[in-house]
DNA sequence: ATTGACCCTGTACTTAGAAACGGGGTTTAT
DNA sequence: ATAAACCCCGTTTCTAAGTACAGGGTCAAT
């Protein structure tokens, strides 16, 4: 089996070996063996794990999210549809701010200046809070 | 003229007053005049600037981008399409992260375990790469 | 057998956005 | 004239997600 020690992992996964530790501490990755000296082994399963978790927080969720994901991906007792219902969550929250704006933009020429901008003058009344 | 005094205003805004003296830290709300014995006075002009701080955040921007969209704003000389610009990056951003995960869930039938989740499979792989 | 590049642990510091605390002044009502 | 309920300021604490030490062990090469 190839194993790695904290820096190769690290710079494979694009974090550094800080990264790691506190992920060992929050739990999100589970220590590996240790040589004698103490030395961590890393496995190709702890780097497709970190990088679950990048892939993750680049798609916006929080690590404490991350850590609900990893949960139900660990414990095969859950279902797919869990999953689903996660994620689905998450791009309502994201739809929803999205329409908003979208909808400010949509009004605005980009004409004129500051005091002409129908964005600000939404954000000035409470048009925005249809959320 | 209207004034109020900081627990006031905080509450009319839904903040804390605790709130409020961050934001003048932060030079997001001008300290206001104050009385004789120092207390704040308010005016309806200092509410809606702590609203309009508190519909952007709602919209997903943070206190750094609001001083920068307050600062177009006061800035008389900027352009209404400026704002709209700082709006649309904001937008683009939320659209590329809500296209990806929707993306994921319109593969996904939601049945069976979690080892049969499809979301989960895409994420172990690079295929929540592309953004 | 020593130097340099690693590794370890534990603790402290950082940014964002507040919330809470300590110690003290003020205003209002009784 | 005193108690409740405000206000002030400065400092500390909190969560999130790390980053940066400090102080020391180890491994490989020279």
């Amino acid at each position: 089996m190839v194993q790695f020690q904290s820096s190769e992992l690290a710079k494979k996964a694009g974090v550094t070996v800080e990264t790691l530790r506190y992920y060992h501490k929050e739990a999100l990755l589970a220590e590996p063996q240790k040589t004698a000296a103490g030395y961590r082994q890393y496995t190709e399963a702890d780097l497709q794990r970190v990088l679950f978790i990048k892939r993750c927080q680049g798609l916006g969720f929080t690590l404490k999210e991350i850590k609900e994901l990893l949960a139900l991906k660990d414990d095969t007792t859950h279902t797919a549809g869990e999953v689903k219902t996660l994620t689905q969550e998450k791009i309502a929250i994201l739809e929803e701010i999205k329409t908003t704006l979208t909808s400010l933009v949509k009004n605005c020429d980009g004409k004129g200046g500051v005091s002409d901008c129908t964005i600000l003058k939404a954000l000035n009344t409470n048009e925005a809070n249809n959320h």
